[in-house]
RNA sequence: GCCCGGAUAGCUCAGUCGGUAGAGCAGAGGACUGAAAAUCCUCGUGUCGGCGGUUCAAUUCCGUCUCCGGGCA
């Protein structure tokens, strides 16, 4: 039984990943599986630069507007989520392209994840009320004892990583470094085919400039007000994310417009080099030119589809 | 025109009682197994505004010029 076959689409944010996805999809007939963490929240549309209606209306996108902006989410929902659609879509010969940015989801839908762990809220409340009374240290320190390989590898500040392998071991009384030692996202359910959306770091600069301008114009900050009018937490995740928060602050008159909109650019160019990080290193990924070598991208994958 | 205060890293500024200097931010690199647009780590040489003077030694003291604030005319 073959496996099934995704053309992964990857890339830094504003790279043209999106558009490369629906011109390909167009051309060999597939529908889009988002793979943006961000996008799959309801309601945050502009900032979260998902595709427009037109195009979804034209080509299928999965897994965008699917959860409510306080609702829990991560890559472990994302792989189920993902696998389930990949199977049903696979029975219907459809192709299938991954969209996105989010590298972690994809790699673990690619490679796999420790399975079986979900997050524990109630613990981690526990813990986070254990760091505020005592600190990072002390978390740190609980983790040396219960799993010295973890607490060697992960930073004391670094709390979030600390707090999931203390809960590792709290659900399951193993220790998260034997379970990643054990699995080494050696899982490989996929067939893939992973291009990169190339770009120079002057022109990707430039991009996000307009970008965001563009999302601006395009009323950023009236759907930021709209979404502070269905009254969620204001600490709920999305709103955390790129162009809301500094939006949201903005309205809360903590400053300027404009300062707001410059703090946009630069995290967006943190962001664009934080997943250039992860992407380096992917040996794997076909990089091209998406303007100039497209011929070249739907050779490869046409190959890649009929092997 | 006069008086006062500035001029030091890309930016905002600290500092050197004279022995060529350091923070924050920006920037660069990196890590990443259920928060990932998150979280975290590492990285600081720059004619210390120009030109003179004093000095073994000046970014530091003195003079002068230029520029930028603010005040008085």
């Amino acid at each position: 039984m073959q496996k099934p076959k995704l053309l992964v689409i990857l890339g830094p944010t504003a790279s043209g990943k999106s558009d490369l996805g629906i011109r390909i999809a167009q051309d060999i007939r597939a529908e889009i599986i988002n793979a943006d963490s961000m996008q799959l929240y309801r309601h945050f549309d502009i900032g979260t630069a998902k595709p427009s209606i037109d195009d979804r209306n034209n080509i299928p996108h999965h897994l965008i507007d699917i959860i409510n902006p306080e609702e829990e989410y991560n890559a472990g929902l994302f792989k189920k989520d993902a696998d389930y659609l990949i199977e049903k879509l696979q029975n219907s010969s459809i192709n299938i392209i991954l969209v996105g940015g989010t590298y972690l989801y994809i790699k673990v839908l690619l490679s796999g994840i420790i399975d079986g762990i979900p997050s524990d809220k109630e613990y981690r409340d526990y813990l986070r009320q254990k760091k505020t009374k005592f600190g990072n240290d002390y978390l740190h320190n609980c983790l040396n004892i219960v799993d010295p390989v973890s607490a060697a590898r992960i930073h004391t500040n670094d709390y979030i990583r600390v707090e999931r392998a203390l809960e590792v071991h709290y659900l399951t009384g193993e220790k998260i470094s034997d379970l990643q030692h054990e699995h080494r996202f050696a899982d490989n359910p996929y067939e893939y085919y992973k291009i990169g959306a190339y770009i120079e770091t002057e022109e990707l600069k430039s991009r996000i400039e307009q970008r965001v301008d563009t999302m601006i114009s395009g009323r950023l900050v009236d759907e930021v007000l709209k979404i502070r009018k269905m009254d969620f937490k204001n600490n709920i995740k999305p709103m955390q994310s790129i162009g809301y928060k500094q939006i949201n602050d903005y309205l809360d008159e903590l400053c300027k417009l404009e300062e707001a909109v410059e703090k946009i650019k630069m995290e967006t160019r943190r962001l664009a080099k934080r997943q250039m990080t992860w992407l380096k290193k992917d040996k794997e990924i076909k990089w091209f030119k998406v303007d100039e070598q497209y011929d070249e991208i739907l050779e490869g994958i046409k190959k890649f589809i009929v092997q």
